[in-house]
DNA sequence: TCCGTCATGTAATATGTTACATGATTAG
DNA sequence: CTAATCATGTAACATATTACATGACGGA
C-alpha cells in the first residue's frame, strides 16, 4: 500500500454521493463530515490531482465535474477497510485543567461553563440533523450509519455537560 | 504573543513537579498526560532549548536537570491563560462507519466491538488511577484538577460503551 | 561482557493550515 | 453594476512523527 490517507478516503468518500467540483467536496466536507472531520483546500485539490493521476477519479465533460470511478470505489474500500491512524491524543482544555492549580480556580470555573455551553448547542444541533435525516427517504440505505456518527456527536455531548457539571460542583467544594 | 504553544505549555506544566530530564519529561507526559496529552522527542528537545534560550528554563549544575525559572512559571500561566487551540477533527472511527454503506455492515460491526472493547479498558485504567490519587496526600492541593481530568476519561468512555452498545443495537436491526 | 535503560539529539519525512492570487458566474 | 459566491490553485509556514545515531551507566 502507497500511501494509506484518510484525506483520500474523506474525498472519494464525499464523491460518492455524486460528481461535484473540488469547491463542492470542501463544502459536503465541512457541512456533512464536519463535526468528525475536516479538510482544507491546501489539501482538497492536490489530493484531487493524485487521485485523477491514479485513475481513481475522473473528470466530467462537459462541467468539469470530479466523478469517481470504478477503480476509486475498489480504492475506498480498501482504505476504510485499513485500521484508523491513531491521532495524537491533545486535548488542550484538558491539559489547561490539569495544571488547574498553576492556572486558578476561576479560570477553571469559567473553562467547564464554556465547554458545557458548547456542548449544549452541539446538542441541540445534532437533534435537528437527526430529525432531519427521516425525512430523506432517497437515503434510505445510508440512514443508518449517518444516525451512528450523530449518535457518537450525541452521546459524546452528553458526557460533556454531565462531566462540566460534576467538576464544577466539585470545585465549589474547594475555596 | 511571539507563539503560543501548548507544547511549551506541557513542557513547562511538567516541570512544576521538579527538575528533570528531557527524558524523564517526556516519560512524564507518557505516563501522567498520556490521555489527553503526547510529545515526541523530535518536539520536546529543541522546546527545552528554546526555552532555556529564552531563559523559562534552566539546567541545574550537578546533573544538568531541566529546572523552570520563575519567569517561566509566569510564561507558563500566560500560555494556560490562553484559549485553547482548536485541534481539526479526525476521527478515523467515525468516517469508517459514516461511509458504512461501503464498508459493510460486519466490518462496522467489529468497529464497533473493537471501539467498546478498549473503552472498557481504558474504564478500568481511569478507576485503578483515581484510586491510586487518594494515597497521595502530598499533592492534595492538585489532586481536584487531577481527578476532573481523569472524570473526563471516564465520562468519555461511559459514552462510548453506550454509544456503540446502542449502534450495534441499531445494526442488528438492519440486514 | 552484554543487555536494558537513561539520555541527548537530528534528519528526513509527513501532514496540514493559512493566506493569498486569480478569474468566472450569478444574484440583487 | 457590483457584491457575493463559485472555483482552482499555490507558496509559505507550522507542526509533529519516525527512525536513526551516539554514548553512558548499572546490573546480571
Amino acid at each position: 500500500m502507497v500511501r494509506a490517507s484518510q484525506t483520500d478516503a474523506a474525498v472519494l468518500g464525499a464523491l460518492t454521493t455524486g460528481p461535484m467540483s473540488g469547491y463542492a467536496v470542501r463544502a459536503a466536507i465541512r457541512d456533512v463530515l464536519g463535526h468528525f472531520w475536516s479538510e482544507s483546500y491546501g489539501q482538497i485539490y492536490p489530493t484531487l490531482r493524485s487521485l485523477e493521476q491514479s485513475g481513481l477519479v475522473d473528470r466530467r465533460e462537459p462541467d468539469g465535474a470530479f466523478a469517481i470511478t470504478a477503480s476509486g470505489r475498489e480504492r475506498l474500500l480498501e482504505l476504510l477497510s485499513a485500521p484508523a491512524r491513531v491521532e495524537p491524543a491533545r486535548n488542550g482544555l484538558l491539559l489547561r485543567l490539569f495544571f488547574g492549580e498553576v492556572l486558578g480556580a476561576p479560570a477553571c470555573r469559567a473553562l467547564l461553563v464554556e465547554a458545557r455551553d458548547r456542548a449544549r448547542e452541539q446538542l441541540d444541533r445534532y437533534e435537528a440533523i437527526e430529525a432531519g435525516i427521516a425525512t430523506e427517504p432517497e437515503h434510505a440505505s445510508r440512514a443508518p450509519y449517518w444516525r451512528i456518527t450523530l449518535g457518537a456527536g450525541r452521546h459524546g455531548a452528553l458526557a460533556t455537560i454531565a462531566w462540566a457539571e460534576e467538576s464544577l460542583r466539585a470545585l465549589e467544594e474547594q475555596p
